[in-house]
DNA sequence: CATGAATGAGCGTTCATTCAT
DNA sequence: GATGAATGAACGCTCATTCAT
């Protein structure tokens, strides 16, 4: 009976979170209210607090599941590309083309314009998560220099910091196109910058 | 108090505006009250609204403020540039490594996400003052172009897109690297990014 | 607090109800604060928001509440009464002689003056209410005179009016006069007015 | 010079006296502000207070010039008249027919409510007001009495206070009716009421 | 004297949070 | 364990009143 219940509260917590995810990015953090929160997850309002003590612990629970699930979505990516460069076209891809969950992508800016703003209040480190990122990607480009794919020239790191940035940027774009621009061809033409920085055709770029 | 000079309304006003912008940075639009506004401001919180009719106001003026100044910004450098790629290349350069007015950052930030939010209920267009600013890169591109220093190849369009993209990106990474990265060299790496697309005479090029 | 019976919700609604219109008689309606008429009603000032979403909407409810027990005040008299002129009289008696709630007197004038300074603010429709009041006294006129009891020469709706005229103008005298004037023979004069208006079969009549 | 100034005072007084009747009027007591009380006058806020010391005592002031004026009017018609009765007739020709000034009309009620709300707070008393008009309406009845032109069997001073009664109710069924009723006829058909306890036709009359 | 910018108290209203049921 | 009525602290905003100019 122990699991059964341990089930119902793990559904009920999750339940609370999407819940309240959804209503941060759709009425900000401020604008979205417990009670509102409580009735998309078919709880009471009261109810809620049998499960996070509070509201800010609740905004910590979206920012920590937000940071694991895209975590977790670039390594899945990563683990079934076929080469290094293709993990990170892959990601490329995803953050460019596939991704449209609106809600998912305020969220995401809300979390870290909150995050930016209480740096201690909130007990989420901004700059490590984003570090876990940057690590990953920059892993991603050693692995593919090393392949042979991209120039050894080029400082991992950077690269990896110019990737992340544009990630974060397109979040923000999409924020008012949603469907306004050729993504799939701007998306090319990013991926043919990157390319620019492969390895030279010719012997001669292996002596850089 | 009365008969007070038009300069001293007008500094009024504008410290207002300052105080307004600094704290929505700081605390959020809705987290920061008017009564700390009109502090920071050495008024009492009754006395904004004799200048601005709301808090509603007070944050479109504070986004007009934004816009307009970082529009201005833009067709300034521009103005003094020595040829398109250089306007490109100021630009980026103000975006990636002078920028660092952490409040302005934040506000546009803001700005961005309020106004998808309640796409009508601000008063600022965010997809036409971004559309102006597209507008704005994507002309300096076509110069570029014309004068042989981007290949002509490339779309236009979706190349501002790019740019603007990355702009976007720059402002949110820097939320909370104010200096943690060596940007000087990043850009660098993105300057030789978009060089990869210049203009391919030859394979001598790639090599120069 | 929960899982409360209904009866208490309507309670406490009705407990509202009457402290708000006690406290907009007796300071009136933009001098009575959420906060008095709260702890008139045992309840702290934001309570009241569970069951009238704002001072409006509990002004409407007072008003309509009024207007609604006066109609049905006096359509029970009509009902009870023996004759057409006898239920006119019962009315008469019970406005000039019988009614001495203060309060609701108040209300019922506030209603008003409210009503004509914003005529489609409030929900309530004046010039409608006082129609229907105005309908039912000139139907009983009408009774009344079909019975012989009033002279068929006199117009039933203009007679209406007056007597509602003075029905409105016996709640402002009662203001300042709870107690002060011999109202029961003042009333018997004016019955000896209207039943001046009585039948003329004859000289005899007058002399009656 | 002082002279001058003394007018000048006087106007200015008057004017802020009838820019505050006007708006107590049309936005009742307390949703007339100063400021706007001060803009009608061509004042500014502040200056008002040379004049009266505070909203109440322009208040109060408002008040007292209504009272006053509206006892010279019913004053002047009674010079005028031709006989007692002819008096009676013509304040009730004012009452019912004539005075159609709806600011005027709502100001009265308005401040007959704020007296009997704030009865000492409000250093003006009803009552005392009203009994002065009742004593003027009271004396003609008698004058009348004694000419013959009304049954000196009437008691003059309940007659008095029907009459009186019968002007409130006048002003406030006005509040909704400026134009929609046919006052004349029904002012008509009143007169008729009052004139059926004039003296008797017929020397039998005399004995009562 | 008049001005009108400034104050400060107080209003209606909202909402995270608590707790009797 | 869940409910939802109640609280209380704040918020945005208004306005009578003051007073430096």
């Amino acid at each position: 009976m122990a699991r059964v219940t341990q089930q119902h509260v793990d559904a009920r917590r999750d339940a609370i979170l999407r819940s309240a995810a959804r209503l941060f990015a759709r009425k900000g953090i401020s604008g979205a209210t417990m009670q509102e929160i409580a009735n998309e997850a078919d709880l009471s309002a009261g109810a809620i607090y049998r499960y996070y003590s509070s509201k800010e612990e609740l905004l910590r629970a979206v920012f920590e599941d937000a940071t694991t699930r895209n975590e977790q979505l670039f390594q899945d990516i990563a683990e079934k590309a076929t080469s290094p460069l293709d993990a990170l076209a892959q990601i490329g891809r995803w953050v460019w083309v596939e991704q449209d969950d609106r809600d998912d992508l305020v969220c995401q800016i809300q979390m870290a314009l909150k995050a930016a703003q209480d740096p201690e209040d909130l007990g989420v480190d901004l700059t490590q998560t984003r570090e876990a990122m940057r690590g990953m990607l920059e892993a991603l480009i050693r692995q593919a220099q090393n392949a042979g794919e991209i120039d050894r020239g080029i400082d991992a790191r950077h690269l990896a910091v110019i990737l992340q940035t544009t990630t974060m940027g397109v979040q923000m774009m999409k924020l008012d196109h949603p469907t306004g621009l050729d993504v799939e061809s701007i998306f090319e033409l990013f991926v043919q910058m990157v390319g620019g920085l492969g390895p030279q055709t010719g012997e001669n770029e292996r002596r850089g």
